[in-house]
RNA sequence: GGCCCCGUCGUCUAGCGGCCCAGGACGCCGCCCUCUCAAGGCGGUAGCGCCGGUUCAAAUCCGGUCGGGGCUACCA
């Protein structure tokens, strides 16, 4: 009857483990794998763990695979892929095996159902699997009425309905047609212990599982997809991964896990449950999630243009606090110690990043920042991208500006989005020149503003001294009434129209646009006579 | 509810019985520098959840308690 159930050419279970044999690689080692599911964008969770598996697998000698989840097709999302592949790529966490690279493959889950299928027959025939025909209306109630009875919720015991059927009852329910799913039979007994090692905790207890999990999903279809349960033993079995590495959720699974293996004939794994990346809430904390919080995703970080270093060094960071104390070329070098991950959910920190990216980004050269910004802009600010090509010795100019030559570069520059607020005004693409009664300019009356700009303008010379450039401001700015100095202003301030600092906020919002700005001798320099001229005239209009 | 994991400044953490009336980083506050900002320099703020126990000695070990998080699906 079981046979029946299944394609007859379907193959043994000896044949998938002649196909897939043991990896021949140094004694010790490791061989992870990441298994993301394509039901929407990707966590940046997921980069973490990447970046674990990865460093865990290449510091021993080992290899790291990535695995596509894909068993839940209704929840698939179009396009998450791609995604994937973009993300991996800027964080430079390829695997070694994927899909189309790697003799362990299909490196996809859906294309495996008859490796599934194969090991499912097998339990069935040991009877160590069992067909259950419960509907999920029957299964709705079985959980309300063990919520009634406070018992705990699950397919188990007297509840297991299914679990000792007649081979009559099964028969009659199959030639009826009706829907079923392979259900574990699960050896456990309530209230009883089982230990187990885990990388990161150490020595950990828990009740063994006696929940008769469904390990083969129903179908309209001959092939059938298997639960998350039974995909991770048959596949990390056949894949011949030594070292899991999951997010903690899993944790009260192992149990569960450990007896599929054993029924399953398989060595178990090591396991490594790293804590969840949790997001700071009103009342507490939560996990970051996907749905709910825009910087759970990693295009958020890809979009806002995050150099993926500091991304990857702050990561690192969260995963060995050691790695944090260390400089980012020496962090992204050492190896990430499991036994160092710490047991609780850190909450992610994004001024701590913008931190961290500031600093990072202060050690690059012009050339290196507009290199990246290029590449960054190409994809998610084409019009920035078109003025940057046009413009390219301008870029570096503007961005040389107490950059280049200082002790201390500056640090406007937290991520690429930012570019074009901290120097687009460098660009005349970019900026549009500021009028008088614009609010940018302060309180100063217009007719002020007018007479110092267009004195400004008129004596203006392009002084390759800072002090004798900025003389020019300050003789003005005393002709026309402003204390020479901010103290003296403060002093006695109804004597003064202002002080040196309203005079050079107004040239300063003339030729940037903004209130804030690099050192304004610089920025006039990298303008030009010309631009600067016709960005100052601009007010005495 | 049951089971599991976790618990040091606001945040990330160092600490693994005396070196700690707890160190660093980010944030925040103040001062200096200063034509604004971003920096930079100097200083400051703030924490071992609580209660017992072990010990000459506890942030460190044990028990309890409280709190946070996770799981409890034909989702992963």
């Amino acid at each position: 009857m079981i046979d029946q159930l299944f394609p007859a050419d379907l193959p043994s279970p000896e044949h998938w483990e002649q196909r897939y044999p043991p990896r021949e690689l140094p004694q010790g080692a490791l061989v992870t794998r990441l298994g993301p599911s394509p039901t929407g964008y990707m966590h940046i969770g997921t980069i973490y763990m990447a970046m674990i598996d990865l460093d865990v697998a290449h510091r021993s000698d080992g290899r790291y695979l990535v695995r596509i989840e894909d068993t839940d097709q209704a929840r698939e999302v179009q396009g998450a892929l791609e995604q994937f592949d973009r993300a991996f790529s800027y964080f430079s966490l390829e695997p070694d095996e994927r899909e189309g690279h790697g003799g362990y493959g299909p490196y996809h889950q859906s294309e495996r159902s008859a490796i599934y299928m194969s090991y499912a027959r097998e339990l069935l025939r040991q009877s160590k699997a069992y067909l259950c025909f419960a509907t999920s209306a029957e299964l709705a109630e079985m959980r309300k009425l063990q919520q009634q009875a406070k018992v705990p919720p699950g397919y188990y015991g007297r509840w297991a309905t299914w679990r000792d059927a007649t081979p009559a009852q099964v028969e009659a329910k199959l030639a009826e047609g009706t829907p079923y799913v392979v259900r574990f039979r699960s050896p456990g007994i309530p209230g009883r212990r089982v230990e187990f090692d885990e990388a990161i905790r150490g020595r950990l207890s828990a009740e063994d599982n006696y929940n008769d999990v469904v390990i083969l999903k129903s179908s309209q279809l001959p092939d059938r997809l298997p639960t998350y349960h039974f995909a991770h033993a048959v596949d990390d079995h056949l894949m011949r991964v030594n070292l899991v590495i999951r997010g903690e959720e899993w944790l009260p699974s192992v149990p569960m896990h450990l007896q599929l293996f054993e029924a399953l004939g398989f060595e178990p794994p090591r396991y490594a449950h790293t804590a969840l990346l949790m997001k700071q809430i009103p009342g507490g904390k939560r996990k970051l999630s996907k749905r709910k919080d825009p910087e759970a995703s990693v295009d958020f970080y890809l979009q806002a243009g995050y150099p993926a270093k500091a991304v990857l060094y702050y990561l690192r960071g969260l995963a060995n606090g050691s790695l944090a104390e260390m400089p980012l070329d020496a962090a992204l070098e050492a190896p990430i110690k499991l036994s160092e991950l710490g047991g609780a959910g850190p909450l992610i920190d994004q001024v701590k990043l913008e931190d961290i990216s500031a600093d990072h980004i202060a050690t690059l050269s012009t050339q290196q920042i507009l290199a990246a910004l290029r590449i960054w802009a190409r994809r998610y600010d084409p019009e920035l991208a078109d003025v940057l090509d046009a413009q390219h010795d301008l870029a570096l100019a503007a961005l040389a500006v107490e950059r280049v030559g200082v002790p201390n570069p500056r640090k406007d520059l937290r991520k690429w989005s930012d570019f074009r607020s901290a120097y687009g005004f460098f660009f005349s693409e970019l900026f549009t020149p500021v009028t008088l009664g614009d609010e940018r300019l302060g309180t100063l009356p217009d007719d002020l503003v007018r007479a110092f700009a267009a004195d400004f303008a008129e004596g203006y010379q392009d002084l390759s001294d800072k002090d004798e450039w900025f003389a020019q401001i300050r003789d003005l700015a005393a002709k026309h009434g402003f204390a020479p100095t901010a103290k003296q202003f403060k002093q006695a301030p109804q004597e003064y129209a202002g002080s040196i600092t309203h005079a050079s906020q107004v040239i300063r919002v003339a030729l940037t646009g903004s209130r804030q700005s690099p050192d304004l001798f610089s920025v006039a320099r990298v303008l030009g006579k010309d631009e600067v001229l016709r960005r100052v005239s601009s007010l005495t209009r």
